[in-house]
RNA sequence: GGGGGCAUAGCUCAGUUGGUUUAGAGCAUCUGCCUUACAAGCAGAGGGUCCGCGGUUCGAACCCGUGUGCCCCCA
């Protein structure tokens, strides 16, 4: 077989990731085996794949193909979630585009519309898992708003309700009064605008015409005004704390208090307090029990409360409010102030805080035990940091907000009758069936939607119909998933609130083993993202260099526990590889193509291929310890360099034949055996390459993506130890050829002065032929004429067709000499201080002992060595 | 404003209970090689005030304090 001279992913990624799927391998049903169950935290159903997706799902895939080969039965189930918020957001675009106004629309049009967009583009995303090759269970493809899926957030609604853990209540939001809807905090742009700040003076209630003077960018917002707020420290104001003021133009007496919130600095150090109308107001107004005054109407005129100019814009109301204040005497002065505006991104008005009737999620006890689960690490977080952060959020967790003022999302079950009480339900029959004083009345259901996390807590135990058909087979096997992997960004969002509802509803943990992702930036450290640019074209990527290339780069770039800085260069470095492997791959084939079968395989090669078994052992036991903590990219450095540098570099050189002659047909056995193991070992990282080398190197009875991976546990670790003195030697001898300018092909005599000529022996022919020696000779006086080099204990006489620079020669022993000599005295300094004579661990005394007698007989030897050169 | 994290080679990071040959790797850089798998390669090399200061200890990259700089989350 003719191989091409480069790797080509494209067709190959293809084939093989239509062989896994037809041949079922990644669908799960239950069985005997243990499972593995991991649930992809689900993209937004309308998002296409990003490099956040991409690093997330190569992690979750190389745990997932890691299980399956370990004899696991492995199940990761896809899905997308319906994300309210941003789903509706471009529905609304796309109809704004076809000049059609939400508001034009009946909630059942609109759901039309958005159903519509759902079936067109909410597949993209699931299509591009399959070009990485993840190894997902597409018979279980999941979404949250699956006929199911939605009953059970339903459920979850009215059963907290029942529980009492779910109430309506009053919140402070983002209002917009042009489109009268609450806005998510996403929905509004600050800009910077240049305004004024008004100084106002409030008459102190106190004999005598005393004031304290406010500043406030706002002044028609004083008519909601419950109190003055200064800072605890402030001098100016100490002994008016506990008074009271009046507020302008309505005469509202109002108390002073005092809080570290404030600003000495800011202002004139006194803040009015506007708890209905500003949101650090609302919690200075909830900390002190302040009367909340609600002065605005929907749609941003004044209301009754505020007692003047109802019915005016408060924009209006600014200007005419500033001239009576200045009128009464209550205005000190104007100056010029640029801040900060929220501004409604769909109709460009001024948002403004606002209370409104919300429903709310009461977190105190859902939290304890999901506190628990994880500080007694019955859940472990990956990097253990974000326990911290963890514990910090969780014990001082508010109440979950989870009404939404939108129409794409689960629709809250709550009724309301005319006369405004209302009733939780799953149904408006069940209702009247609860209520029979609300039958033939006209009940009208809640027109909100629930928060997105409100369905996604849920993820881990609904993909298996936990909910909707509790104690099921599935749910019972799958359910708790292994292994979560997600952005430390949804901590509180989403992995939180899983363990609470996991404990809530199926009285147990959703995962043993949260696993948190790095954020992905680009080079310069900046967050990836769209209005950047720096977000680069993932399938344009793998296009250019296969989708192991791409898996490759972003994880070696992937500390655990770091942010990723994504660079191109690594992906061109993945690609670099899968080249590697496929030139070794070629040279496999030529070998096998020229097999001899004849004699005995020779000393040297045993030894390389007793050193080899014994290098790949010992690493598969440290990937092994690796992945298992969840350090992955460490484990692919390492079976990186265990590819590239022990297979490729040394092993298959030292067992290479001379030109033109036949590979004894044992060591190629053994050799494709060897590497065979190398792929299964690369298999989760790279999956398509290693399979395709794996068929190319030999008729294979089973696919790589399901062969049983078993690592050897016994190591030979005295032949890793020769190895390692082999490759010392041979690296040694080479630096000395380069610094003597040996050419390459000239060959050169080598005369070994030791004491222990056996280690030598057994690798003489690999040594000759790695440093390019006709011939190898043991000596135990010195070598005329010759190119010394003094290593460990032993000296090295290089005898060349070349002239021999002496200076260059005594430089560089001078320089091993100076190092070996402080290296010498740092170990003298521990020995000859008593104190750590005497408290220090036996076996470090013995250490340091060991050291100095080492380093005294190396420094003899280059001594030696120098007297020789003269 | 509250909380959390990080600082080791040009870059990205390892460095386990403080002692493991006066700090290791990959990438980048430099030098020499078109050597019969591979120039997307081979061989070799150089490169560090372990952020500053103070402390604990026989001994600190590691523990404690403090300063500085950067990042993230919540409001």
């Amino acid at each position: 077989m003719e191989l091409s001279k480069n790797y080509i992913p494209g067709e190959v990624e293809l084939k093989w990731y239509k062989h896994w799927v037809d041949s079922g391998y990644f669908h799960s049903t239950p069985n005997d085996k243990k499972a593995y169950t991991v649930v992809i935290p689900p993209p937004n159903v309308t998002g296409v794949l990003h490099m956040g997706h991409c690093l997330n799902n190569t992690i979750q895939d190389i745990l997932v193909r890691r299980a399956r080969m370990q004899g696991f039965n492995p199940c990761w189930v896809p899905g997308t979630d319906h994300a309210s918020i941003a789903t509706e957001a471009k529905v609304v675009a796309m109809l704004r585009e076809r000049g059609i106004a939400k508001s034009s629309l009946t909630r059942d049009e609109f759901l039309g519309y958005a159903w519509e967009w759902k079936e067109k583009y909410g597949g993209i995303i699931l299509q591009q898992l399959r070009k990485m090759g993840c190894s997902l269970d597409w018979e279980r493809t999941s979404f949250t708003m699956d006929p199911d899926y939605y009953e059970s957030v339903i459920k979850v609604f009215v059963d907290l309700y029942k529980k009492g853990k779910i109430y309506r209540g009053k919140r402070m939001i983002n209002w917009d009064v042009r489109a009268k809807t609450a806005l998510s905090d996403e929905e509004v742009i600050h800009k910077e605008v240049a305004g004024k700040i008004y100084h106002l003076r409030y008459k102190l209630d106190l004999p005598g015409e005393e004031y304290i003077t406010i500043a406030t960018v706002r002044p028609e917002t004083i008519l909601g005004d419950s109190a003055i707020c200064v800072h605890p420290k402030d001098a100016r104001y100490k002994n008016l704390v506990g008074k009271f003021a009046f507020v302008p133009l309505i005469n509202r007496r109002i108390p002073i208090i005092a809080d570290d919130y404030v600003e000495i600095e800011f202002g004139t150090g006194a803040l009015k307090v506007t708890p209905a109308h500003d949101m650090n107001d609302f919690v200075l107004g909830q900390k002190y029990n302040l009367e909340v005054i609600d002065t605005m109407n929907d749609d941003g005129t004044l209301s009754e409360a505020a007692g003047l100019y109802i019915g005016q814009d408060r924009i209006e109301v600014r200007k005419i409010i500033t001239k009576d204040l200045e009128a009464a005497g209550n205005l000190v002065k104007i100056e010029d102030y640029t801040h900060q505006v929220g501004f409604s991104e769909r109709t460009d008005a001024i948002v403004e805080p606002r209370l409104s009737l919300q429903w709310w999620v009461d977190m105190k006890k859902l939290a304890a035990p999901a506190l628990e689960a994880v500080m007694s690490d019955e859940i472990s977080f990956h990097p253990a940091k974000f326990k911290n952060l963890y514990r910090h959020w969780m014990e001082g967790i508010k109440d979950w907000c989870i009404s939404r003022q939108l129409w794409w999302g689960h629709r809250i079950p709550a009724w309301y009758d005319e006369e405004g009480n209302f009733y939780v339900a799953h149904n408006e029959a069940e209702v009247n069936a609860n209520h029979p004083e609300t039958k033939g009345k006209k009940l009208t259901q809640d027109a909100d939607c629930l928060d997105t996390w409100f369905s996604s807590w849920l993820w881990p135990f609904e993909v298996f119909k936990g909910l909707s058909n509790p104690g099921n087979a599935e749910v019972n096997y799958y359910y708790p998933t292994s292994t979560l992997v997600t952005a430390p960004e949804i901590i509180f969002f989403w992995v939180a609130r899983m363990i609470m509802a996991g404990e809530e509803y199926m009285g147990k943990i959703p995962f043993k083993d949260v696993y948190f992702t790095g954020i992905v930036r680009d080079k310069q450290g900046r967050k990836m993202s769209k209005s950047l640019g720096n977000s680069p074209d993932l399938l344009g990527l793998i296009d250019q260099y296969g989708a192991d290339a791409v898996r490759f780069g972003i994880m070696i770039a992937s500390p655990a526990g770091n942010d990723l800085l994504f660079d191109e260069s690594t992906l061109e470095q993945g690609r670099n590889f899968n080249n590697k492997l496929w030139n070794a791959t070629k040279l496999l084939k030529m070998w096998e193509a020229r097999q001899n079968n004849t004699g005995e395989i020779a000393e040297d090669t045993k030894f390389a291929m007793d050193w080899f078994e014994a290098k790949l052992n010992t690493t598969q036991i440290e990937v092994d310890e690796m992945l298992k903590t969840f350090r992955l990219s460490e484990a692919l450095k390492t079976i990186y360099g265990l590819i590239w540098d022990d297979f490729c570099s040394w092993y298959l050189e030292w067992i290479k034949p001379g030109f033109e002659q036949p590979m004894h047909a044992g060591v190629y056995e053994k050799t494709v055996e060897f590497y065979d193991a190398l792929l299964q070992l690369l298999h989760p990282f790279m999956p398509f390459i290693t399979e395709e080398i794996h068929h190319t190197l030999k008729t294979q009875s089973e696919d790589l993506c399901v062969k049983l991976y078993t690592p050897n546990i016994s190591v030979n670790k005295e032949v890793l130890n020769a190895g390692a003195l082999l490759q010392n030697v041979i690296s040694t001898l080479r630096d000395a050829r380069n610094k003597n300018q040996i050419k390459p092909k000239d060959a050169i005599e080598l005369h070994i002065q030791t004491t222990n000529n056996a280690p030598y022996q057994s690798i003489q022919n690999i040594l000759a032929k790695q440093i390019n020696a006709s011939s190898i000779a043991y000596t135990s006086s010195t070598v005329a004429s010759s190119i010394v080099v003094a290593l460990e204990k032993d000296k090295f006489y290089i005898v060349a067709n070349q002239a021999i620079d002496t200076a260059s020669l005594k430089e560089n022993l001078l320089k091993d000499l100076a190092h070996q000599q402080g290296f010498l005295q740092s170990v003298d300094k521990k020995l000859l201080n008593e104190k750590f004579v005497q408290n220090a661990k036996p076996e470090v005394l013995a250490i340091e002992q060991k050291k100095k007698a080492d380093a005294l007989a190396r420094i003899q030897t280059i001594e030696e060595s120098l007297a020789q050169l003269g």
